[in-house]
Parts: C-alpha cells; structure tokens; sequence
DNA sequence: GGGTACGGCTTACAACGTAAACCACTCACC
DNA sequence: GGTGAGTGGTTTACGTTGTAAGCCGTACCC
C-alpha cells in the first residue's frame, strides 16, 4: 500500500531523502522563471546565481539549461513575465478605453502595482529596455510603442508631439518608480550599505531629510506620483491643443 | 649616454618591454579611478575587469588592491569622480545663486551634461543612490540634501513642498537622463542586441517610432528635457505659493 | 651596510557561467 | 519482452572573475 511499492526505484528512494522521480514536480521553463523571480524577490537580483537557482528547485544547475538558454535569457524571461502581468492586470487593459489620458493613467498605474510589489527586480526591468517598452525606446518588440503613438496621433497628436509625450512619459514612469523602488527597499534589503561613519541606517540630524525616509513617506510618496503624472498629462494635452489651433 | 647606464637594472632592462622603474609613473588611486572611467566610456561597464584595468595601466590586477580596497570601492571613487566633477562645473556652482529655480536648474543642466559626456558609466550614477545625493535619496553622504532641502525651505517651502520638490526633482533627473542616455548609446556599444529576426538594428515600418531614433531625435530630447524641467520647476513654484497663502 | 617600508608580482582559491559527456528512466515498436 | 531512441537530470571540467597571502626588488634612514 505504500508508495515504494508502486515505484520500481522503491529501494533506492528509502535511502534517499529526494522524492522518487516519479512524484516531484518536473522542471519547465515557466517554473524556473517564477523561482528566478521569488528568489530576486527574496534574496535580491546579486545573490540570484544558477546554481542557488537550482538549489531552490531541488536540482543542479546545468539541469536548468535544458529550458533556458543561459542566464541572461532567463533575466529577460523574468521581465518579460512581469510585462506579461501589467499586461494581463485587469485594470490596465480590461475597462475600454476612454480617451488616451485615462488609459496612460490606468497604465502608470499597473506598472507602479508591479514595481513596488517586486521592488528588488524592477532595476532589472528598467534595465532592460527591449522587454519592457513602456519604459525605454526599444530596440525591438516595437508593437506596444506603435500602438502607444498611434493612439496619440489618432487622438490628434502632430507626430513630434506624440514622440514627445512618449517620451516624456517614459522618463517619468522610470524615474518615479526607481526612485520610489530604492526608498522601498532601502531598510529590507541585506545587501543595503548603511551610513560609514555610525553604522546605522541614515540618521541625519537634519529634521526635513529624515522625514524622507519615516513611515508616512510611502503615502507621500504616492501622493506626488499622483500629481505628478496629472502634471504630466496636462502638460501633453496642452501641447497637443497647441498644435490643434494651428 | 643611454638610460640603461643610468640605472642600475640596466641590463634587464634591455631585454624587457617595460619601461624602467624610476620613469614609469607611479601607480595612484586617482590614475586608476580615472582609468577606471576612461575604460567604462571605451567598452562598457560589463567589460570592466581588474585584470583588464590592470593591464591597461600597464600593471598587475592585484597591485590595484594596493590603492583600492575592492572592486565595488572602485565604482563608488568613479561615481564619486562623477559628482565631483559636476560639483566642480563653474556653470553649476560658479555664479552667485539666484534664487532657487535658478539654481535647480543649473544643477540639472551640470548633471546632463556630465551623463551625456558618459553615457556608458551613467547608470552607473544611477544604481550608487549613496554617491550621487541629487539622484537618490541617500543613506549617507547628506549634505548635499541638507542644502538642497534647507535652501528650499529658506525660500518659503513648507518642509512638506520641500521633501516633495526634491523627490520630483530627483526623479526627474534620473528618469530623463538614464532615458536620454539609453537611446544615445544604443548604437554605438558593442554590447548591445539587435533585433532578434532580422538581425539589424529597430528598422520599425512605423515612421514615428523611426522618430524616436534618427539623427533629429538628440535635439528634439533636448528641448522635451528643457521643457519638462521648466514645466516641474513651475509646478514646485504653485505648489509653494499656494501654502505661502494659508 | 643593514633594517624597514613601499610597490608591484606571483601564486592560489572559491565561486561563477556554461560546454560536453554521461547516466537513468520512459515509451513506442518489432 | 527486448530494444531503440528520446527525455531529463547529473557529473565533470574549463575559463574567468574577485581577491587573500606571501614573495621580492628597490629606496631610503640609521
């Protein structure tokens, strides 16, 4: 009735403390990719090496390339299963659109959701500009930037001022993100500096600096994203309504 | 008459390539931090090895270790290179200040022009928040913020305008120049990908995502950076007014 | 002239990414 | 039921990285 009966190999799985072969879960691409990810989540993008990556699975490392070509494409893969869930986040793209401004609103949005639910791998994602085009001019996987400008241009945006907006809002979403990522994580993360001098984490005596880094700043922080981005998208539909008097 | 006699390693000094110990100039931390940064603008940060940097100056990897306590300090000293030289641009800090937009944005042109002048190590910048305080908020080095928030604060900023001025302005750099500088290097390094079916470099069909890479596309990312920064500047003014109204 | 300190070199090691060869097991097919 | 070819994981090995430890030639002070 027990299982090492049901398995050719019972002898030998009684000695071993790994599971039979017949019973753990096999490696797939999709798998390793989602270890990648928890393991950045949890140790940091640094630590992450094919080896502790194959470790966290139960498997050698070399095992891992029979799915993945090699590192590089598995940090790729990882970003690119990032966009895929800003992709996927019904609030992005689920409600129709209704007019370029909400829906580059709705679409900040998904990519702050994303960047401060995983804060140690967005560097990743902004460093990696070919997967991620909401974020920088791409090299290739160009359909989403073509649809972000025609969009624009449908709604009455001159080519320069579309290229502009693209543009700008670009710069914005990176900039505000990998700031506020690196705020977020500055007291979790193990592998943080702390301050030469003391040893301790940013103790300025100056009242305005600390007040950077206390427990309401994430609020704030929120709060000027916010205005931010309306900032933003006044300034683009001024610019387009410029260009709509000539 | 000839430097063989001089020196009492002569005849060593024959047969090897080097130069004899007395005239090679001696080794420093400042020589291997700027050879540092001279290597990262020719070939890129990935390629930046102690052996390599080693053997560019003519020497050994381990005598680096002599100057510098390990590679990461190494990095710090070049970004800290970075800052001073911007701290040093008479543009920036030369002129009496006049008024706090116009400092802000001095200090924003200084860094731009510095991270164009290295677009290769400008990430870099980007990744030490502590060695660069106008990009981050830093765990320590905070003087820089100090006078940055204390001068806002004098010109009649409430300190919660303040912390947010500073964070939009921070994030403002740092989105607009990793973006400029990412298209800026896109075609030069030897580093990057081309597209993965055709092989050549983002040949969209779209015209205005073609735009976004032709010779035009530096000037244009010029004036959006002028713009934008006007346009924050601008905000950080009403929001200040407006609490000098209360 | 003989310590003593400096400055660079040599050797050595652990950890990394990954190529290549090598099992062990499953399953279609004769 | 034996046998071939996959399939999926392991072992071994190599080159490269950062860096600890120790060696050795030169320069200078007593």
């Amino acid at each position: 009735m027990s299982e090492e009966d049901v398995y050719p190999d019972a002898d030998r799985a009684a000695v071993d403390d790994e599971p039979a072969p017949s019973e753990r879960v096999p490696l797939s691409r999709e798998r390793i990719v989602s270890a990648a990810l928890d393991f950045i989540d949890a140790n940091g993008l640094p630590g992450l090496t094919m080896r502790r990556l194959g470790e966290q699975l139960g498997v050698e490392a070399m095992s891992l390339y029979r799915y993945v070509p090699s590192k590089e494409d598995l940090l790729d893969a990882v970003v690119e299963s990032l966009v895929a869930d800003v992709r996927s986040d019904d609030v992005v793209l689920g409600a129709p659109r209704d007019g370029w401004q909400d829906f580059l609103q709705r679409l900040a949005h998904g990519v702050r959701r994303m960047a401060l639910a995983h804060p140690k791998a967005f560097p990743l994602v902004a460093s990696r500009p070919a997967e991620a085009p909401w974020l920088r001019p791409p090299l290739r996987s160009l359909e989403m930037v073509e649809t972000f400008l025609s969009g624009l241009i449908e709604e009455g945006f001159s080519d320069e001022a579309a290229v502009d907006g693209y543009r700008a809002y670009t710069s914005f979403l990176l900039g505000h993100l990998l700031l506020e990522v690196a705020v977020h994580g500055a007291d979790v993360g193990p592998l943080d500096v702390l301050d030469d001098q003391t040893g301790e984490p940013g103790t300025s005596h100056h009242p305005t600096v600390a007040r950077l880094r206390d427990p309401l700043s994430q609020d704030r922080s929120a709060v000027e994203f916010e205005e931010a981005l309306e900032a933003l998208l006044d300034r683009m539909t001024v610019s387009r309504n410029e260009h709509l008097a000539d």
